[in-house]
DNA sequence: TATAAAAATGTAATCGTTTTCATTTCATAT
DNA sequence: ATATGAAATGAAAACGATTACATTTTTATA
């Protein structure tokens, strides 16, 4: 493979002129810009990132930490983050922590040895005192999910609001007795939501009932399954049932269908996300809608505004309730 | 930041010997070893991928190509692939094309600049004319999708025999007017399901009919619903269908819902790959099972034996036929 | 035509490693 | 004590680009 040198003498200009024609400086003369740009073409020549990178002190990546590509809800945000970061040159390690502390070191020292210039970190489980200390050195954006402690920027939704109004939607459609499938409560977006189910109830004088709460470890058919197993075990079995995500929703749903019962008229379902498969299933979804698409374009358009250095404000982006047949 | 040069001040060695301490060369003596270390922990120092990249000329990430990242049967493979590349000190990049060639050349230019170290190609849309050129100086290795004309090496399943015993099912559960929702074409492996699904019928001596096999421009849930919609208006209506990928089999189910229609009563339906949907769905999916973990495993240990300058042959895994509550 | 200013080009240092080859240090045998 | 070979270390040249600064060439002006 040739390199810069062997432009510069085919071309019979300096390596000078030829990284000038390169990127694009106009103190070039039209005349050797045709000369050095034969000579490219010749040779096949291709700049090499590794050269430009060490040089320039970047590797133009930017790192993606997600627990698992298995929720299409990640997915869709990684469209607009990819989207974005093509557009500006850049390109995306994607690495999934599987919320294991040992995969998510490797991936830290990836920009701690400059592998990656900065992170989006979507992973709730993260190591937040790790992260903390990494953004004092590295550009790093929290998406979707953050902390309110660390000053590390973010791009959120309002998910206590979300969780509010999803709740209302059953109250005013009649319910009284409504479960909550949240995760577990170690992660702020599961306390928020918890939150705003707490104040829509009581809003309307529902007492909280403690069992109508369950917890699930991770996020996925399975548990919203079992989920929703042990709400139909329930004595004062609810009549509505509002999960945290719709992978939960739709193993909830499931479990219904498993049972012989009937969404709605049984169990009325909301879920969150409004992942594609939500619009699916029999019967649909009713679900709060993320703008997931939107969600990565902007976490990669602040990140890369962090990596240039500037400061960068965190933003709450809107919601929105999508009504469909499981109410 | 400090760098090896400070490194070797603060222990009083040479570069040379913190490089081979850090490469944990034995040609060093256990003292020099120690001080290296404890100068290394002082000034917190973290070895750049950068210098370390263009000195060894690899930059250790490998470039994954995928349609799109929407469909979980590409999420399952890219898992496999990412845990066997982290086991052995590699990086993914993720890069979704959308079929779009243009997208197409910016990731190839990626692996000319050395960017990255090698490709595994999972999108059927790909140019295989520039795939081919570009494999004569890259290490290049087909996942799923593959083409016979180049010799570029490939893990997949035997789509035809697949496609063959999924109808074969089908007409062994009492069905002959059976419809095939199929991608486009020009692609091998629709090709090949499409061939399956033939010699299936005309081995129980059942006619094709021209009528009963609709062609989709792409997968998804939209492009299952509208197959469907099409195959419900027949004159002469089938009796079962085979999608040639659960998106197309799942977007299916709903239209039939949508039609008061019950499923695998009035119509049996069977879909392709196994993703996790598969079984949430209402009834069930039976449908073709692919080893896409597997298959992500192999590939990645094929691209980097690949990359070391090995030669690697081409590898065929099994399927299994998951029969569920759709037939 | 001489001169100043502007434009184009070149030289060489630099980014941070690894590694070859040369040199020094050390241990062992005589 | 000395010669010998092995083990440990160091000096310096890569890898392939960018860029500050110096130099040359061109253009404009009087």
């Amino acid at each position: 493979m040739a390199n810069i040198q062997q432009v510069a003498k085919q071309a019979g200009v300096s390596v000078a002129t030829v990284s000038r024609v390169l990127n694009g400086q106009d103190s070039v003369s039209y005349k050797t810009k045709i000369k050095v740009e034969e000579a490219i073409k010749k040779l096949n020549y291709e700049p090499s990132m590794l050269g430009r990178n060490l040089r320039n002190s970047e590797s133009r990546i930017l790192l993606i930490l997600i627990p698992t590509i298995s929720n299409p809800f990640y997915s869709e945000i990684i469209k607009g983050i990819e989207n974005e970061a093509i557009s500006q040159n850049y390109n995306i390690l994607l690495c999934e922590t599987d919320s294991n502390p040992e995969r998510e070191d490797i991936y830290f020292d990836l920009v701690r040895s400059k592998m990656a210039d900065g992170i989006i970190s979507m992973d709730p489980a993260v190591n937040l005192e790790t992260l903390t200390k990494l953004a004092e050195k590295h550009a790093i954006i929290q998406c979707s999910e953050y902390s309110i402690d660390s000053d590390i920027s973010y791009v959120t939704i309002d998910n206590e609001e979300a969780s509010y109004r999803a709740v209302k939607h059953l109250i005013k459609t009649g319910h009284e007795k409504i479960a909550l499938i949240n995760s577990d409560e170690k992660y702020l977006y599961a306390r928020q939501r918890r939150i705003g189910y707490q104040r829509a109830l009581e809003e309307h004088d529902i007492v909280v009932n403690k069992d109508f709460i369950i917890h699930t470890q991770h996020l996925g058919f399975e548990y919203g399954q079992q989920a929703m197993k042990k709400i139909l075990n329930l004595k004062d079995r609810p009549t509505a049932v509002f999960a945290v995500s719709d992978l939960l929703a739709i193993g909830a749903l499931k479990e219904v269908n498993n049972n012989e019962l009937h969404v709605p008229d049984d169990i009325a379902l909301v879920g969150f996300d409004n992942i594609d498969f939500s619009n699916m299933t029999h019967p649909t979804l009713t679900t709060v809608s993320q703008p997931m698409y939107k969600m990565g374009t902007i976490a990669a358009k602040m990140l890369i505004n962090r990596i240039k250095g500037e400061e960068v404000e965190s933003i709450i982006l809107g919601h929105e309730l999508i009504i469909r047949g499981s109410t």
